[in-house]
DNA sequence: CGCAATATACATTCGTGAATGTTTGTATAT
DNA sequence: ATATACAAACATTCACGAATGTATATTGCG
């Protein structure tokens, strides 16, 4: 019973990648097996070798999964809705960030495996870099989106557009950190929208 | 040539403690062995063994060695220097956690496993509590400064002590760890105490 | 105050399990 | 007919914990 249709061979594929998230966020990356993801994914050993090199190949392959949509969905939240108030696409932003940590169960799980059950060294070191880099663009646009929101008059004064957009990506990435270790939800996971409103708010003149 | 004196014996403990750190941050905690540690204090796997009971022991008693004197730090650096306005102190203290990273290579080296280099997971989950537990702490005494501070008069209006001061941990929860993975200094390590100050700034009236 | 007796502080060795990567086998889509 | 998509088996490495060995600091006792 081997040799699949195409079809099915991507569905494998997909499985396992699927039952390597799964178990990277239980066990935590360098815990979890390659028999372990095999087992969930109703597989052996030997399709993951097929289908991957090895289990940082499956990492990345898994991480990209999420990863590039996720620039997409912010590229489009961004600029989107109100055009004549830029703050406002930063807030979208935001809380569309924050819409995917509550509701899309893949991008929370991958979110939890980068932030929290994954030591970025080694093969997994360049993970840093990865995450920088996308970080990086995010500021950039931001900058773009404060020197917009500057020359219509709408941002405080005093308030430099570059500091002002690493001051935000600094706290949305605290905002990830906390409301993924804040298991309970006692912390912020009611308050995390209202948090993004205050501080988007404090940005207005 | 066994059975030293007692202030060898805390020595050496002392120096298995300090080689874990090295070797933590290195190779990350889950893929170090005790044998790496021994060989990096100089001593073999017999003389950990002796010391501690397992990996996680040894970690968490590396953790403490820092952890406690950090906890330390802020509370004394929150309501000292300039008495008449508590967001002087929260900024201090601030300032103080942004020290102890540039200067205190222990501390840095500390922070760098916890955040970048250790996976949430089995042993390691309650780190995860324990983190958390001084963060409530911490946030505790910054709703009480800015509560002090809005009783003066100096908070701007509309702003809520309570979700100020959460946002002000979010924040500081953030730098470090942008600070940390931004190992090549372009992104914050410069501006970071200015980020700082822009951060208190907005809060005064 | 001196001398066993014993606890201490490790080093060394050993057995075991487990994960990895590879190789081989095989049934089937193309 | 052949390359594909795996399963199954194998060899190797390696880390852990425990057991054992041992030399020396302490300590109790006469």
């Amino acid at each position: 019973m081997v040799r699949k249709t195409k079809f099915e061979t991507a569905q494998t594929r997909l499985q396992i990648i699927a039952a390597a998230r799964e178990v990277f966020a239980e066990r935590g990356v360098s815990r979890t097996t390659l028999a372990q993801i095999a087992k969930a994914a109703g597989v052996t050993r030997g399709a993951i070798y097929w289908h991957f090199k090895n289990k940082p190949d499956l990492f990345f392959a898994m991480l990209e999964q999420v990863s590039l949509p996720f620039i997409d969905r912010i590229d489009e939240t961004l600029p989107e809705e109100n055009p004549g108030d830029p703050l406002r696409g930063v807030q979208a932003s935001m809380s569309e960030v924050l819409r995917l940590l509550k509701e899309d169960m893949v991008a929370r799980t991958t979110f939890e495996i980068v932030v929290l059950k994954c030591e970025y060294v080694d093969e997994f070191a360049s993970l840093d870099i990865r995450v920088n880099k996308t970080g990086c663009a995010f500021v950039q646009k931001m900058i773009g989106a404060y020197s917009d929101a500057k020359k219509r008059g709408l941002l405080r004064e005093g308030i430099d557009p570059a500091q002002c957009a690493l001051d935000s990506y600094i706290f949305i990435k605290g905002i990830i950190q906390l409301w993924l270790s804040d298991t309970d939800g006692s912390l912020i996971r009611g308050k995390a929208q209202s948090l993004i409103d205050a501080h988007i708010a404090m940005r207005y003149k």
